[in-house]
DNA sequence: TTGAAAGCGTTACCAC
DNA sequence: GTGGTAACGCTTTCAA
């Protein structure tokens, strides 16, 4: 393996030389450096970034943590992330967390220069102590999809994208709107679902409406189990004529039941999902599109922009725009 | 930052005897080692990667290079990997890769053990000369979705799921079959796609039907492309009564022309995929099916291994097998 | 069984 | 402008 040392030897000048010809510092002869740059040229040097890593107090890495299996629209979010850290310098290492246990192990580790020199935290809340920890230690965070104190973040207004789909429904002519969500009690405390929930109950009220107790239902964010879920459902007393699903991996579920029920939508029953996945087009299901790629995209660019200023990023938190889009899986409710 | 001085020094040892204690060192006596780990423990010690990876001249990570965009497949792939890493004592680095361009540049700086401890390269072909830079600079390479000499790799037999498919189709009776795939041209030399073209030519030919040059088209690994490329082929004289699309997500492209184009599957056309994504079931497609997630699992245990016993892994190629997954996109043609 | 010290490849401070 | 050298935090010889 070539060193800087060969480097030195080869051009015929001291180590810090060829330091400094490498770290672009003014203080080189340009006959020396191009010395330099011809040794390293043909000897093909490539800094250790190891041992770089180790002088410099940094590693030239971006840690992000994500539940990668647990939420499918966290990839598209990850594919943001990728598309930023594209053109800059830095490593891109994922910590996966599949379970609660998971993430503090990775927290635990994370919080120290030595192993990231940044920290994106997609979709998953952390405790207000462990986010301390990270600032204290000063590693810089940015979460995506979850609000935190005292960091940025990049969010939606759940709250807001509940009220957008039920108030759909509810201009439809639709009254007995069910809502299909993640448990509120779920071991990570992802909150999405249950803020979703809140606009809808706020619109429901705001309508008129009951909240049928039957009409609301937990699923994990899953298809098959939210499909049966909906099942149980639409096998009941009180039939829904409309289904707000929390995210659209549940809406595929619930169009899966309806369609195994022998249900037609939209004509039988209206479905509407939440983020707009690549799915949801396919499946011409009418959702509340959250900017999945561009909230990744924008947590790595804050981020970024953090660890080359070498500042901390302010803590304001960038609200993204949620959109309805109408496809067609939502129409006015028969007749009866 | 607590560093291993301060254990010694709060442990009352020698640093190499902390060095001893962190990694397993059988060489030290019960007490001392009981009084090293409540010092760590005390102080909240936790070694520096870098500076262990320095010293031991690895650096306990494993890089991934993935065409993270520009195949969906590659995620699945990613998750198979991700969960035998975790496990691990891995970190895992992704370089994404969207360009030929960006791939020769991640090639360049990571056939050294500085950046990464071994590599897993999915669905990527690499040249024999890179390949060799890797195996030269003692870096265990993994193959997943890409042949290449004197490295272990995870494949399928592409022909042989080209002929899974198109078998079934002429068995049902069909005798246009078309074929969408992506082009044998592509810039990073994806072959999978022209494989299983091969097979589908050869199983064409055994069974005496023709291949209709106009019923061959190529588009990018994109729903919308295959679908504007699928719009012309129904628009031509000769229409297909069979469409075997060579990945998924172009025929759920497929689909949708078909769709758009009021003709009813499998009634009017019968469609194949290949690979059987997510999308997949929900969308009711006949394909042939690829284990994706396995295929990165196996993958990562392997260079895992690998890493492990220190040993370069044998060259062994791993042909997962294929499966057609007969749903509702499939049927007998029409009489005329 | 233990500790002192050299070395891993780099950067940065201090002389010249 | 440039070179020598101490540090970065760890592992690993080598003696004791």
């Amino acid at each position: 393996m070539v060193t800087i040392r060969d480097v030195a030897a080869h051009a015929g000048v001291g180590e810090s030389t060829v330091s400094r010809v490498i770290n672009e510092s003014p203080r080189v002869s340009p006959e020396t450096r191009s010395r330099v740059l011809a040794a390293i040229a043909e000897l093909h040097y490539r800094p250790n970034p190891l041992a770089r890593g180790l002088s410099l107090g940094r590693c030239q890495t971006v840690g992000v943590i994500v539940p990668f299996f647990t939420h499918a629209s966290a990839v598209e979010r990850l594919r943001g992330v990728g598309a930023a850290m594209d053109d800059s310098r830095y490593d891109l290492v994922l910590f996966n967390v599949e379970s609660p246990l998971h993430r503090s192990e990775h927290v635990a580790t994370l919080h120290r220069r030595d192993r990231a020199d940044g920290l994106l935290v997609l979709s998953l809340p952390l405790p207000p102590d462990e986010l301390e920890r990270f600032t204290r230690a000063q590693v810089p965070v940015v979460l995506v999809d979850t609000r935190g104190e005292g960091v940025p973040t990049v969010v939606t207004d759940d709250i807001e994208g509940g009220r957008i789909a039920t108030r759909h429904l509810a201009a439809l002519g639709h009254e007995r709107i069910a809502f299909i969500g993640e448990d509120p009690d779920n071991d990570f405390g992802f909150s999405s679902s249950a803020q979703r929930e809140l606009g809808y109950r706020e619109v429901m009220r705001d309508a008129g409406l009951t909240v049928h107790p039957e009409l609301v239902r937990y699923a994990k964010h899953d298809r098959r189990v939210a499909q049966r879920v909906t099942e149980q459902l639409l096998s009941q007393r009180v039939r829904p004529t409309a289904v707000f699903a929390a995210s659209d991996i549940q809406a595929t579920g619930v169009l899966a039941a309806a369609r195994a029920a022998g249900m037609h939508v939209p004509d039988d029953i209206s479905v509407v999902g939440f983020d707009d996945i690549e799915i949801s087009s396919y499946a011409g299901l009418t959702t509340v599109r959250q900017p999945l790629y561009e909230s990744g995209r924008l947590g790595a660019q804050l981020l970024l922009r953090a660890l080359t200023r070498g500042e901390t990023p302010g803590a304001d938190a960038h609200v993204l725009p949620l959109e309805l889009v109408e496809r067609s899986t939502t129409a006015p409710p028969k007749r009866r």
